[in-house]
DNA sequence: GTATTTATTTCGTGC
DNA sequence: GCACGAAGTAAATAC
């Protein structure tokens, strides 16, 4: 790893053309190649950076090239996409060796929140009960497939965040279910943390139940042994 | 900006729960107080961090917490989300000003493609013309609306990349306009870059035109003195 | 390998 | 300030 502070102007021309002005900024150039642009502010995004694989050139600047020091030219390997920068004054220049990261552990996402819906299948209603997780369809598996109280098929979408898209992606998994015999009729219910306002508004147009669920809530009825770490 | 080297452990938690185990890494404090954590490797994306606003505080380490040097909490200011590095060997501690940022200049997003686009639209066909750019419905502006040559209305929505929820999005606003009668019939064309298969499946099943269009080309013929930079 | 879905998404824009 | 759509989306996962 290799830390450079830097006045410079940067150039990028790839999948769209966007020009940095001369400023001082943090250039990181990381041990597989790749470059980032970053100014001490904004989020964790930087500026302007090349993803791997992608070889950085180094040249002295041209005569008509003012106040230029140095030219970074850092190219990807497999598209057109590069990034120009050009140095006017280095500021600080240090190299690292930090070796491979032995990475990050997650938990808390969709996938988990499916997992504790399905062993809690009651949080829904009352008698209700898995028919099974990941239930198949020709358009892709509906995350829950249920029975309720009255023996009626339910299926059920989790989201962590319910948005229009997951109520659209629920009603045509409906619409393929309820054409089967064996199941239909076959209500929906929309499951997530938080629902935005037009998702719930589309869903309940459909009549589609929304539910929000707690996550946290959740996890304190959950079985230790089960999780994740 | 702050950038310190070091082996350190670092855990999340707010939104999910993420460990890293100790290893050398870098970490980068921002003038707004946001912190980045960067392995010598992966994308962009660091492997963990704080957004602004938030707010660092630093503590000794307690006597059970063994080779820990300094802990790190970076709480923030808004959500319970919190960070928390356990520093356990210094390599690298500088702070630089860097100033404030003048920003990105871009170019060659979806709204160009649109705006060349509305700018050419015998693309369509020969004898097309434009109604509007962005003509309103009550549930957003459709990206173009034309007339072809017979005279006959067409929705177009435009795309960097066409996928499926833009197909959805353009059947939502035909069956809307197909309900004006001054409109109605309606035809509708989907154009991007790239279409996906899947996509392009979907809107032929709905009697939507597929229109792959050169971003290049069209900036070819573009007229120089109506660039955006 | 390709296609799909998620994201501690972030980021802009319109209301 | 909130809601929604796009991103040089990137990254993980299913197929």
């Amino acid at each position: 790893m290799r830390i450079v502070i830097a006045r410079c102007q940067v150039d990028y021309a790839g999948r769209l053309t966007a020009h940095l002005p001369l400023a001082t900024r943090v250039i990181m150039v990381k041990a597989d190649g790749s470059v980032l642009v970053h100014s001490d502010g904004g989020s964790y995004k930087p500026l302007n950076w090349m993803s791997p694989p992608c070889t950085l050139a180094v040249r002295e600047p041209e005569p008509d090239e003012d106040g230029v020091c140095a030219v970074w030219t850092v190219q990807n390997d497999k598209t057109d996409d590069r990034l120009v920068i050009n140095l006017h004054e280095i500021l600080h220049d240090s190299s690292h060796d930090l070796g491979v990261d032995p990475g990050l552990v997650k938990d808390g996402v969709e996938a988990h929140l499916q997992v504790l819906l399905a062993e809690q299948v009651e949080t829904f209603g009352s008698g209700w009960r898995l028919v099974r997780r990941e239930y198949p369809t020709p358009i892709g598996p509906v995350d829950l497939l249920c029975r309720d109280e009255q023996g009626v098929a339910v299926a059920i979408e989790v989201k962590r965040r319910g948005e229009i898209d997951g109520v659209e992606q629920l009603t045509r998994y409906l619409d393929l279910l309820n054409r089967d015999p064996l199941l239909a009729p076959v209500r929906g219910v929309f499951a997530a943390q938080e629902i935005k306002p037009q998702a719930r508004t589309l869903a309940v147009d459909r009549g589609i139940t929304c539910v929000t669920v707690d996550y946290d809530a959740l996890r304190g009825v959950d079985d230790p042994t089960s999780r994740l770490f």
